[in-house]
DNA sequence: CTATGCTAGGCAATCGTTTGTCCAGCGAGC
DNA sequence: GCTCGCTGGACAAACGATTGCCTAGCATAG
């Protein structure tokens, strides 16, 4: 009898099967782009804690813009996916109500959205952006860029109000025209750092919101003919694997990126099973990682490790 | 009664129109890593096409494990997928039969499986390897090396046989002690380029089966104090973003890496619309791609534009 | 030996769509 | 005015699993 089944070689279909139980087994991870290393990583964090729990992931490229993210989220509710992780959300985010209205669950990863209390994970972006601007005055640095997020993000917002806060407790005021906005993008880096950089009165230092920028803004830099760190120093956020391997090594904010992932994935889970709707918000607390683009005797990535993020 | 569907928010139930209708609209890609950015530029090449057809599509990493491809695959049965696209196979892989055996349709991308005509996109990985050697055999090197693929995946099999076909071509023997087998990680890279430099009599030059261990090769060079392309000249393959970048740029073979995405979709659908199965095998030529990892005076990537990857 | 209780297996309903059939109603042509 | 044909709507069957209910059979105890 089972040998039948065997020689047949019968699954059982799971359609089927999600029509009466009505669940699909299947997740779904909304980012603006997988070839960005951060969110590579952020989907194997999610796909390495979904499959041993018997989901597939989808995936969903957005680029950014709204649009995009309404029509997928429309044809994930359609699918009947059972859960979806969403790390491109906005501040005011349609987006977002229409991801609350329907029923299913829901967690925001990285980026929140401020109207309401969604369950989320990310880290801590005002201390991140306060502690990346304390290492820069630290270093004895007066004059500090931010190369700054899109006020409609939250990461974007609130790592600047980090910059503000340090430039404050320091009692240090902060020049309002060292602030540029600069998005999320290389390209978006490299346009707003030659803005910053071609001022008047540049500074000596710059904290960007994110990995790629502060790499565009490196390279910037160096067509500038200004040396990395001794004319200007560079913080960025994310630690991505590419922050250790460039050279100078960036130093940026440390982050647990897959981990995002597989603690989103627990939340949606448990969302799942105890419908109780446990709308819980973890954030973790950012770790400073010193390379060579703030201090010149910075340890340098070991080209023959790996890069190892959280090794140095 | 319009009014009335859009009031209550009707969406169809799209998996009970799937148990009808005996199709999901989903495509699976299987992979080994996405966090290597040669699969991540690919899946955007998938999704990009898949997206605009209605089609949804699911992600796998297999990090290479026979098993973890095995259930991935068996899973994405049940889940009745209208496509699977593999870009994990190798030369003999009883998964390649599974997914014969299944009626669904597939394509395999990048690398193929040699028993059997499937389904094929990918690049001419015996041109590709001998145009690299070559173009290392050109600047006048006659010790060259080779960080081969593992002997049972076609593109390690292929570009090796390609660098040993410039070889034969120019009439230079092949010693078979520079060519050591690396893998496809920058782990791998790493590891096999200390074997390979610390002979008694290191090669000048070396060709390397993928950008990732081109890169971990040129990090032990540059270890070893070697310099680049001086002491030791070197060429990978694929052009991933990261080799424009990096210092000094990777000269590498380019293939169309989101093109090779797309192209997939495409056999996939026609496959799926008009259901002779049409195991068509497309096959890119792949280009030479110059930086300063081979010749000292090549145009730097320009740091200013993005690394579009065939500008140069 | 009979009655009761438990178990196992089979049958039917359900999930939400699609699709085909059937009937009724209306319009046009003879 | 009657008949034929077409159109539109309504109803039912099917997709392939799950799940509950019902019955029949067996075993045990009185």
């Amino acid at each position: 009898i089972e040998a039948l089944l065997r020689e047949t070689g019968y699954r059982p279909n799971g359609i089927a099967r999600g029509l009466k139980l009505r669940q699909t087994n299947v997740l779904a991870v909304v980012i603006p782009d997988v070839t960005n290393p951060f969110f590579a990583a952020l989907f194997r964090g999610v796909e390495d804690a979904a499959t041993p729990r018997g989901f597939n992931v989808l995936l969903c490229n957005t680029d950014g813009l709204p649009e995009r993210q309404r029509s997928h989220l429309l044809s994930l509710q359609a699918r009947r996916v059972d859960g979806v992780i969403m790390a491109s959300s906005f501040l005011k985010d349609p987006s977002v109500h229409e991801l609350r209205r329907q029923k299913g669950p829901y967690v925001l990863v990285n980026r929140f959205s401020d109207e309401g209390e969604d369950p989320f994970v990310g880290s801590d972006d005002l201390l991140g952006g306060r502690l990346a601007t304390e290492h820069l005055l630290e270093l004895g640095h007066t004059r500090i860029g931010h190369l700054a997020g899109k006020p409609i993000v939250s990461t974007g917002v609130l790592r600047r109000r980090g910059y503000l806060a340090a430039h404050a407790l320091a009692g240090l005021p902060a020049d309002p025209r060292l602030v540029v906005e600069a998005g999320y993008t290389e390209e978006g880096g490299i346009e707003a750092a030659r803005r910053l950089l071609t001022l008047d009165d540049p500074p000596t230092a710059v904290f960007a919101v994110t990995d790629l920028v502060a790499l565009g803004a490196a390279g910037v830099a160096r067509d500038l003919g200004l040396r990395i760190p001794q004319d200007l120093a560079i913080v960025g956020y994310n630690d991505i694997p590419l922050a250790s391997r460039v050279s100078p090594g960036l130093t940026t904010m440390h982050v647990p990126i897959q981990e995002f992932g597989s603690v989103a994935v627990r939340l949606l889970v448990e969302q799942l099973e105890s419908d109780a709707a446990a709308g819980r918000r973890v954030r973790f607390t950012p770790e400073l990682v010193v390379r060579e683009s703030t201090v010149a005797g910075a340890a340098r990535a070991l080209r023959s490790g790996l890069p190892s993020v959280s090794a140095e």
